[in-house]
DNA sequence: ACCATATTTTACCATATGGTAGAAATTAAC
DNA sequence: GTTAATTTCTACCATATGGTAAAATATGGT
């Protein structure tokens, strides 16, 4: 509609910089796997800085302290937890249909996302100390809908009566086994990494057992 | 039978203590509580002395280096762990009453050991560098003998075609997820902290789920 | 080329922390 | 009570780490 500048009064601040955009990108994808392998206290923002090629310095002029980086990496992935949440939201389908993409999404981001899963698993255990407030307030919404959901099915006597609050509790927890206890998951199976088919096992055992559990299927 | 000596040949150092005991043991539980709380390199050796009422000096005179404390805790979780693992080893009764008393005990432990399984999931998280020998050694045995178990029931037709080894997976993450996440799963209930009904809740909704979703009810 | 701004480097610092050495004190067997 | 061992305390230390201050350098628009 209008011009292509979108800040018309911008007189000389006006840089963006992709440099700033790349490393700050690169800062926090470093910082997710390093945070991943062994916690915030365990992580030296220098050592980030090291696998970022830059000096600790640096890194504190794109991330102002280290809290702030973490708090980043922490929203960075519940926005990618959230985002698989709201299948549910989609009505239309089957109920089956609607909770085996559900389970196949969550057992998707566990293959696609393990550290970021990590990260975030370790603040849960950790009593969500600097999550706790964001948490609330944007898992709880959706968590709600997708009981209320859950709840109409069971009314209408499409699934047994069973507990949905417990019902997401037993598919977040079987899904994210797959990244966060992949130490032992791959010790258990004898395998060094887990591959695409086991993932698809994952899934199809997975949704075997819990859609028939709750008399889905 | 004998006299109430049992080290005749004991001559001068014969000295066990029961202050060594007892200073062991306390040092030991603070340790599980704050290693749960903040992770082995958040947590300082001196704060666990100090909540053992006792100098890091001193802390350090039972246990030569954190390393060894932390060792310790994590052995004495992980034979906890193991003992529950041995469920399946006492045939005799139904398949289903089985598996309903093993996943119960997996419950029951995350009810009565929430510190101790936090400890141990962030050790597994971190792809368990302390207790992958110790792990493999102790864990692996145990599991074949119970995969092996449910193989046959499975060969006999009593219950579906499923994959032990993820259905140990599913039972184990969704026991676990009780104690590891509770934070979670308080705040998803609303609740400050999970009651002995949440947990019965949990256990007969497990139990209903899996039960059924192998084809076990 | 010039200049304002963005980026990077150099130089420090205060604090926390795991660990050591050895003296002092306590304990318990004899 | 003496004695040998156990337990605790005093004094340190080396290192790691998060963070600050400010100078130096690069960058991009005009």
């Amino acid at each position: 509609m209008s011009s292509s500048s979108d800040e018309p009064s911008a007189k000389k601040p006006r840089r963006r910089s992709r440099i700033r955009e790349a490393h700050e990108a690169k800062i926090l994808h470093i910082a997710e796997e390093l945070f991943s392998r062994n916690g915030y206290n365990g992580t030296a923002i220098e050592a980030i800085a090291e696998h970022a090629g830059m000096s600790k310095q640096n890194l504190l002029y794109y991330f102002s302290s280290k809290e702030v980086l973490y708090h980043r990496v922490l929203e960075n992935i519940l926005d990618l937890w959230l985002e698989k949440m709201a299948l549910l939201d989609q009505e239309g389908e089957e109920p089956a249909e609607m909770l085996r993409n559900y389970i196949r999404g969550k057992v998707e981001l566990s293959r696609t996302n393990p550290k970021a899963s990590k990260v975030f698993a370790i603040e849960i255990i950790n009593g969500a100390p600097h999550l706790k407030d964001y948490l609330k307030s944007s898992l709880t919404p959706v968590l709600e809908a997708d009981v209320q959901l859950v709840k109409d099915w069971i009314a209408e006597g499409k699934m047994d009566p069973i507990d949905p609050y417990h019902l997401f509790f037993l598919i977040w927890s079987s899904t994210q086994t797959y990244a966060d206890f992949s130490s032992q998951v791959e010790l258990s199976l004898g395998k060094g990494e887990l591959d695409e088919a086991d993932y698809q096992t994952a899934t199809e055992f997975l949704t075997h057992v819990i859609l028939k559990g709750v008399g889905l299927s």
